[in-house]
DNA sequence: GCTACGTTTACGCCGCGTCACGGTGG
DNA sequence: ACCACCGTGACGCGGCGTAAACGTAG
């Protein structure tokens, strides 16, 4: 096989920012907030992300546009690695939990369509007037 | 006639901002700002708004969701101030740049429509580990 | 003179962007 | 020894929330 193991491949930061998307004072910042913290560091000090940590970046990407506060995307993300690892006495108050915050998600898409729709009306309402004013 | 003048019905914030439902310190923020200053104020120094004022908070409110900064709406405003107070050489110059706004605008709505999308889906994810995950 | 409503001033928060200055790694 | 990449502070900003301490209207 490999050197050492297969799965023990990292990236630094540059390279995840370029593959999530996300810019490097994001990544740092989502470290900070104890949202994705890398699982490794260099001898010298730099991040190393493993793809598992990718895919949480990911995943928190795909959460921004719900309006999801840091805190409440770790406390999900939590939830979610507690609900994977083995099986847990409280799985019960944890699916509970996981169904509060789809129940949120859900809300929140209602409260995005509403606003779309405004945003629609005033867009026509802007083009209308732009073009009924310049004939008036 | 009333008492004085029939147009001079003024408002006092409180009252402003319960009409359009914006909190009080959200319309003293537009004032700081030169967004939508109140028309007049009391001998001693109380906010009063007229009607034209509350259009105007009540436009500015239905921008929003549009994610225009207050210093682009402030402009934009102000553009159709001048559009509608007589007539003036640069009708021209300032219809196009109504139309830009009016463009953005556009572009607003699609990116919150692709937002919106991204939202959809993760909240059907989301609702789905809910259900899955307490079945597993 | 009571009460409801208003005033200004100022600091806090969130999610980063943006320096500045110095260390790492290949 | 070079040079791209990375590190840690620290400050700034937008759009308000929030609390303090005090004035006005009726």
């Amino acid at each position: 096989m490999g050197d050492e193991s297969a799965d023990a491949a990292t990236h630094q930061i540059g390279e995840v920012a370029e593959l999530v998307g996300l810019s490097l004072r994001t990544i740092r910042h989502y470290e900070e907030v104890g949202l994705v913290p890398p699982s490794a560091r260099s001898a010298g000090g730099f991040r190393l992300y493993t793809d598992a940590d990718i895919e949480r970046l990911r995943l928190v990407k795909h959460m921004k546009p719900l309006d999801f506060a840091l805190d409440e995307m770790r406390d999900l993300l939590r939830i979610r690695d507690l609900l994977g690892s083995a099986d847990i006495e409280d799985r019960e108050a944890l699916v509970e939990r996981l169904g509060m915050y789809a129940a949120v998600a859900e809300e929140r898409c209602v409260q995005l369509r509403e606003r779309l729709a405004n945003a629609e009306a005033f867009a026509v309402l802007l083009r209308g007037e732009a073009a009924t004013r310049g004939r008036s």
